[in-house]
DNA sequence: TTAGGGTTAG
């Protein structure tokens, strides 16, 4: 190192050369070096925050601490590193540059790799821009200001900074800036197939179809359309775009297709939520890999069909490849939605025979399943017993928003201030979850609080779905004036779900001029959105005017487009059971209904009265109205439950819509009588029935 | 001595 040159960096920010430039690069002329020296000091200038001191020949001396915060002690690593480094010789910069930890010793190497003049060689120059591009300490303006430095970029420059963009759907303009600036390069550089995937796949993600358009003439003119990466990268961009037919043109003209081909033609489907088509492609495809079947089990899942997606997660199982961690989330996925408790546990058991390696999203969805299923304790027990993975945000949101779903506001708070201890960082998610706790467990003050803290501390700025929390809490609450002043102050437009909120809230508290004013709202904004309707009609069932209710629903039934029905279903034995009001298509619908009957006049001797003002249909006798409430799903899917399990059991049921309030308070005096615990999940949360008592404690 | 495509929560 006795050759090595010194150069240090003090003050201020300035380079200073203390004595000789580096010879180690015998290519690099001082007129080169020095341009690099001031393009470094103009960087190190304007945005270093910490400085580093060249002083002799090995020793760095770190004089951070006079301007910021004391380092931490792994910058002591990475000095020693640095140090052996300039002992050894000029090529072992890759391996220096893959074991950098932090931007901080990123940094550092760069600040060696222009005191060697290293920086100046292509391979290094690359290597530096993808650690930045790609590490998980990325800084994308610093990839951006190193390559402003690189005198003469070459193809491979070019590429790494392209691809570097296409992870953000906002900075795919950027790749395309790139790329027009590389075709700008008085036609020195040619672009090669991989610079066309990178472009390609940022078209997809955030430019229109015009540019696409242009990418793929580019393509076109260098020949190199035919490639199959390439071809598989259009037909990627058109499946994104939503445009299957041009896909499919691309997909049927080429004469080079492999697995891959296929797999993104079914997931452009999926994409589009055309199962049948996507099922299609799927079955004419003559192999298979994981991804073909994750993807098609993936789109299964997305549009709510978890049978299905069951269904050829255990044909997988039999005749395809071993599911990985993609397709095993998807499983889960369905498992939780369908409250599909054994063969969620059998994936669980699963994973730890087959060794698969637990990641924070297979957590995540692990521990959702247990939620999903009722089984928040041990949800619990399965994010505690996960160390390796605390510091993903993933598994505590899962976490998080499963004890919200449970009604455990409190659990939900002290996680979210563990989450702080920890230093895992919330994201909007983690919000989303930690607001509705607060809603579920009517926690106004602290909902507030917490809404405030989001963007003042933690720097997320609110999106639709964080004021839809607000408005949620605070119309639960009562406090209905609050909350519409809330949808007023959103700096977007109010879409019709948060007046649906708003709407549900109405109707809880009753409050009918506030409710028709906002339905009226919500038919201008969007006169298709049903479940605004609906809950206008029930607003006015609830209050008697039986009119007003039967018109809305008579307009929705002309309008040909059906509210979603009240369904509630079970699963015994590994096998689903689902039942829709009044239903009398399941095979033991006779001994059901006489159990029903029987089951009605037990509670009654319990002490059970019908609240026949939950009947939201007008119906003019008594007797029907009872009859009306006695079929609900609810009630059907309980009592096949206690006709079909062992005493004891508890019972566990999901309803695709919310509760209404007749079967919750029925579902009381059911598990007090039959003495079972009843764990009913509706459509936002969860109630577990125990004794006559509900964990909701009747606020839901 | 440098690189490439498809699947994962609310």
């Amino acid at each position: 190192m006795a050759m090595a040159s010194q150069i240090g960096i003090v003050g201020a920010g300035q380079f200073v050369r203390t004595h000789n430039i580096p010879r180690l690069a015998a290519d690099v002329s001082d007129v080169a070096f020095k341009a690099i020296c001031n393009r470094a000091e103009k960087y190190f200038a304007v945005e270093e925050s910490e400085l580093w001191e060249y002083k002799g020949d090995t020793e760095i001396v770190d004089n951070s601490s006079k301007l910021g915060p004391p380092m931490v002690s792994a910058s002591k690593t990475s000095v020693t590193s640095l140090q052996k480094f300039a002992l050894n010789s000029k090529l072992k910069v890759v391996p220096l540059l893959e074991s950098c930890m932090s931007l901080k010793q990123i940094k550092q190497a760069h600040a060696h790799m222009i005191t060697t003049g290293l920086i100046l060689r292509p391979i290094p120059a690359n290597k530096l821009l993808k650690l930045l591009a790609f590490s998980s300490f990325a800084s994308l303006s610093y990839a951006h200001r190193v390559f402003d430095q690189i005198p003469t970029p070459d193809l491979f420059h070019f590429n790494t900074m392209i691809k570097s963009h296409i992870l953000s759907p906002t900075s795919s303009h950027d790749a395309l800036m790139l790329f027009r600036s590389m075709m700008m390069q008085g036609s020195s550089i040619l672009p090669n197939q991989y610079t066309f995937v990178f472009v390609l796949k940022a078209c997809g993600n955030g430019l229109g179809v015009l540019e696409g358009e242009q990418v793929r003439v580019h393509a076109i003119k260098v020949g190199l359309e035919g490639n199959l990466f390439v071809t598989n990268a259009l037909i990627g961009m058109y499946a994104k775009w939503g445009s299957v037919e041009d896909a499919t043109k691309v997909f049927d003209w080429s004469t080079d297709r492999d697995l891959y081909s296929w797999n993104i033609m079914v997931g452009g489907y999926v994409g589009l939520g055309k199962m049948n088509r996507a099922m299609e492609l799927f079955n004419g495809m003559r192999e298979r890999d994981v991804v073909s079947w994750s993807t098609i089990i993936a789109g299964y899942v997305q549009v709510g069909c978890f049978m299905e997606a069951l269904d050829l997660f255990h044909r997988m199982l039999q005749e395809g490849p071993k599911p990985n961690q993609f397709t095993l989330v998807s499983a889960l996925t369905a498992c939780a939605n369908l409250v599909a408790l054994d063969q969620g546990r059998w994936i669980h058991v699963y994973i730890g025979k087959n060794k698969i390696t637990m990641n924070e999203r297979l957590l995540a969805s692990l521990i959702d399943m247990y939620v999903k299923c009722g089984e928040i304790e041990f949800a619990s027990k399965v994010f505690s017993n996960e160390h390796g993975l605390k510091h993903k945000v993933w598994p505590w949101n899962a976490m998080i928003g499963g004890f919200a779903m449970h009604g455990k506001s409190k659990e939900a708070i002290h996680l979210f201030e563990q989450m702080k201890i920890e230093k895992v960082s919330a994201n909007n998610v983690t919000f989303v979850a930690l607001l509705n706790a607060c809603s579920h467990g009517d926690m106004v003050e602290e909902g507030r609080n917490y809404f405030k803290l989001m963007a003042s501390s933690y720097g997320i700025e609110p999106q639709i779905e964080h004021y839809g929390c607000m408005v949620d809490l605070l119309g639960r609450a009562g406090l209905l004036k609050e909350a519409e002043e809330t949808i007023s102050s959103m700096p977007v437009a109010p879409d019709a779900a948060i007046w649906g909120a708003l709407l549900g809230a109405c109707r809880i508290h009753k409050d009918i001029e506030r409710g028709e004013r906002i339905g009226n709202i919500v038919k201008e904004l969007d006169p298709n959105h049903i479940g605004c309707q609906v809950l206008l009609a029930n607003m006015y069932s609830v209050c008697g005017r039986w009119k007003e209710a039967r018109i809305i629903r008579e307009n929705i039934e002309v309008s040909g487009r059906k509210k979603t029905p009240g369904c509630t279903s079970i699963e015994l034995n590994g096998r689903f059971h689902q039942f829709l009001v009044g239903d009398r298509s399941h095979p033991e619908t006779k001994q059901l209904y006489l159990f029903l009957d029987e089951m009605a006049s037990k509670l009654k001797i319990a002490g059970y009265v019908p609240r026949l003002g939950e009947v939201l249909l007008d119906i003019d006798e008594e007797e029907d109205k009872e009859t009306a409430l006695s079929e609900h799903s609810e009630k059907l899917a309980i009592a096949f439950g206690l006709m079909n399990t062992a005493p004891g059991t508890p019972i566990r049921i999901v309803k695709n819509l919310r509760v209404c309030g007749d079967c919750h308070q029925a579902t009381k005096y059911i598990s007090k009588v039959y003495d079972r615990e009843i764990i009913v999940r509706d459509r936002i949360r969860y109630h577990h029935f125990k004794g006559e008592n509900c964990s909701c404690k009747d606020y839901w």
